[in-house]
DNA sequence: TTGAAAGGAGACCGATCTGTCTATTTGCGA
DNA sequence: TCGCAAATAGACAGATCGGTCTCCTTTCAA
């Protein structure tokens, strides 16, 4: 893995980000990186691939991240509320590694290949998979019946999306609080 | 209100929320509409007062419709199962008027112009804060105290937009359905 | 019939897009 | 120093973009 290769991918997505990945060209990626267009078909096929090398990246980063967060909290209830925690960090700019908060990118890129069928698609779906499984591998942690971690997950997934487009789209710098407190009722509601 | 403006609009609409509205050329509304290009900029000044209008009409037609549904119901308990059939109606292509499930085009928009400075994710914001509205005014037929009427309308907002993330980019079709068991929880939680 | 508004065909413009390619330079290890 | 891999500058290609404009046609009301 070259370091150019990498300068490419974090700065491609650090732009579509920003601009969304359809109303960004390659060209200024080019300018931004001062690296030759044959650099970049060297690394990338196409402008596809490197959108697809971009998603994957992101993936990771943020579920590392995610993961981060939630493993610095003792297992149990607590990690449900520094999921919700995570997420305000997320929202309110303090998580400096995923840069300033523009919506979730794979919502976003969803937005831009709206055809499920669609490879890039694909990669977003399996990225909410991947934090699905994630939380669910917390609320297992509760002690709570098998049935009661299906529903319950899906619970706090509901919330969590809900709060990054209420962030996103409505501006609401509080929604990971708000989603937190939603959060609370439902696992109230498991454990009795 | 002319009728060629009119097919321009709901054209562009169908185009941009499958495509997304940068990836879609203006030349491929006027191909799919048989309209010249001068009559286009007749009507609208740019793409983006296009894209504006597009927005505006898209609003109006989902907010008409939501009510809809919502009006079919009883106030109270009703309502709110009502928001939650109606949701489940849309992913499952129920909702003709709506055209064929593609997420919601407002979160896509939001997508392609995520700066919340930008004045068509300003209209995106206003579209959601229209819905919440109308959540809240469903919500208010409970019989519950203010700040419950508060807190269970953030609740419920927060399941919708969690349900349509779901529905969309993990292509989900029991989303609703998901969301509606949650929402009966935080209906409870208000109420006892 | 006339004139104005609406609309059409389509050429044109400058800009930008994604991707290809040639000639050259740079960096590094043997 | 040499040879090879990686990278560069930048020209080029065909296509498309959003928008402008001329000349012409159609529609409709007076």
């Amino acid at each position: 893995m070259s370091e150019k290769r990498q300068v490419l991918i974090e700065t491609a997505f650090k732009l579509f980000y920003q601009k969304g990945v359809h109303a960004l060209g390659i060209n200024e990626i080019l300018a931004e990186t001062g690296i030759a267009k044959k650099t970049l078909y060297n690394h990338f096929a196409s402008k596809n691939e490197l959108i697809s090398a971009v998603v994957a990246y992101r993936d990771k980063c943020f579920c590392d991240w995610l993961e981060g967060e939630l493993n610095k909290a003792a297992p149990g209830i607590a990690r449900i509320n520094a999921l919700f925690d995570a997420l305000d960090d997320w929202f309110n700019d303090r998580a400096e590694v995923l840069l300033p908060f523009r919506g979730c990118f794979f919502i976003n890129v969803s937005g831009e290949f709206s055809d499920p069928a669609d490879p890039v698609h694909q990669q977003c779906m399996k990225h909410k998979d991947n934090i699905a499984a994630l939380i669910k591998k917390q609320v297992g942690t509760l002690g709570i019946d098998v049935d009661q971690v299906e529903r319950l997950t899906d619970s706090l997934c509901l919330l969590k999306e809900g709060a990054i487009v209420l962030a996103h789209v409505q501006g609401d710098k509080r929604a990971a609080l708000k989603a937190k407190k939603s959060a609370e009722v439902m696992v109230r509601s498991v454990r009795k």
